[in-house]
DNA sequence: TTGAAAGCGCTAACAG
DNA sequence: CTGTTAGCGCTTTCAA
């Protein structure tokens, strides 16, 4: 019955649970937290009482009281591209099995920004912090150190070795791809890189270079267009690749994003994919395998990465002396329908 | 060099703040939340203080009390697709601007938990929440309409007449773009529909229709092939209309993402664009530009449906007695490269 | 203009 | 196994 004629009374606390179960609230607190300490009668009749009353954890009072706030601190760079998209995804689904919530930061690129975020979360706002910066870590890292706030770094290269980290194998998936396209036949294989300030795309190259040499095939610089990661530079880089004078046969790029933007660079100039010319991506975002024709790529495992990444931070929040454990995930070449053999 | 397992001192609170400043602590909360009844000469001593210690305001405590938490809750239902990416853009910015933090959840089409997002949502969690969910809004608005909760609709159609929502003009956007192709003197004019339980997709179709007869053409059901939104769908639509006996000149695509499904589905048939087929999408994602051919498109104004939408809410926050304001922001015709006059 | 004090809803000792 | 109680950091009356 509603006593008060405001709002029904939605503010069902742990107060209202206790006295209606009558228990003390301290109980109805075990019970929600899973305190073993509890008669099961006892719990089943609270779990009862919550039920029928809607009752739902204020988790404000909860964490200012010295609890788990049980959220989740994201930080990642935007989320326009499916790269990132993928990642969170697995962040997602995994933290909504830990009935975690999730408190998602972008920084835009804005690095002032980053300090005053971390600030935030660390006061109580989150229990942890998944961290997306392909970039090199910011200032707020040390922070984070200091506190000895929880933290997993996703998809960072050249961090610090004490820090939790997931990625990707990066140099492998790239050896790999371009021994494929030369197995293939190819002799002249192009490449178009990333932005040469990440860390992952410097290993692609140097993946790539690494292949190259292996098979004793000459490295030529005319070969590799110096892209950003996003489409209309792969676009630009495939149009630079394909008006040399002894065009590549195959173009390797460092993102799926690119090298959709070099296919369409190929079909403007009227080459045919894969007859004329090969080309291979990475990443394996959802949109590689709806092209056409769809594209071969090497798959970075990303939403696995993002569910390994939480699990990680999860564990870590359960026991905070846990070791640092850095994980590769292992990178794997899919082949689809965008490279071939070359015709001559 | 971890002292206690627990946390470093690096808690400053009001207090802290307060005897540093020699005040009590309540003056310190006036100028933190810009009450006008302290001494200018106080303020500034407080805020130099604050500033030294590096104070960072407890967001749980302060809603706890009875406060505004300054976090705005966000519900959308995933974020794989650049749509959302674009109206998550707007959003981001506004309520950075407005210093409020964001709580994301992505409800991936589990209808089940939005009720629980949102129960945790409206108990202090967050002070008002806005709701991307092109699908017919779910249960829970009761709860929120009861709650009397601040929140505002994205994108949603066919919305209780009450609340708060912002929109596109989907229909005008779908009539001005069929007339464009019918001004280019395009007879067969084939349309690709979105997911037909969603508001949005049916007003397309019908803008499509309508413009179609306004011309006094005829509305062959054959010509329309019923998609969901996603690029599969537009691959396999697009096959389907150019398999027609008396296929179409030109497709009209409920999306941008099924646009370029059936752009690949024309090509895979050695079909020119937009020689032999025009394609004209809708949406106006980033990646419309960089695909070629660049698509036509429908601008929906993703980023500021965003943008509006958050300082709606947060308006609604300063003032919650504001009157229901419904927003339709236009669409906008963008011609690029996918469409020209039929060959013939 | 400022201070004192009462909670907000909950967790975590500490008793029983 | 369960109850009692002391805060967590802050906003907000109410007094001064």
């Amino acid at each position: 019955m509603s006593r008060s004629g405001d709002r029904p009374s939605a503010n069902v606390t742990i107060v209202d649970v206790a006295s209606e179960a009558g228990v003390s609230y301290a109980t109805v607190s075990r019970v929600i937290n899973d305190d073993a300490h509890v008669k099961a009668e006892t719990r089943e009749r609270v779990r009862q009482v919550m039920e029928r009353l809607g009752y739902v954890v204020n988790r404000q009072a909860r964490s200012l009281a010295g609890g788990r706030s049980h959220v989740v601190g994201v930080l990642v760079p935007d989320l326009g591209t499916g790269y990132i998209g993928e990642i969170m995804r697995g962040i997602d689904d995994e933290l909504d099995l830990a009935r975690y919530d999730m408190m998602l930061y972008t920084t835009h690129r804005r690095e002032a920004k980053e300090s005053s975020y971390v600030a935030s979360l660390t006061r109580g706002m989150a229990d942890g912090l998944l961290i997306v910066l392909p970039r090199n870590p910011a200032t707020f890292m040390q922070t984070l150190r200091q506190r000895n706030f929880p933290y997993v770094l996703i998809d960072h290269q050249g961090t610090n070795e004490q820090d939790h980290a997931v990625g990707a194998t990066n140099w492998q998936g790239a050896y790999n791809a371009t021994e494929y396209l030369i197995k293939l036949g190819h002799r002249r294989i192009g490449f178009i890189t990333g932005s040469m300030d990440l860390g992952c795309a410097r290993d692609r190259l140097a993946g790539y270079q690494a292949a190259l040499r292996t098979h004793h095939f000459p490295v030529d610089p005319k070969l590799v267009y110096e892209g950003d990661f996003h489409q209309p530079e792969g676009y630009a880089g495939g149009n630079t690749l394909l008006s040399l004078n002894n065009p590549p046969t195959a173009i390797f790029v460092s993102n799926d994003v690119m090298a959709m933007g070099a296919m369409d660079a190929a079909r403007s100039r009227g080459s045919r994919i894969p007859d004329d010319i090969s080309i291979l991506g990475f990443d394996d975002i959802p949109q590689a395998q709806n092209v056409r024709p769809a594209l071969t790529t090497v798959r970075q495992p990303l939403e696995k990465m993002g569910r390994v990444a939480t699990q990680m931070l999860l564990d870590l929040l359960k026991d905070p002396q846990k070791d640092v454990s850095r994980v590769e995930l292992p990178t794997e070449l899919i082949v689809r329908d965008s490279c071939q053999a070359p015709l001559s």
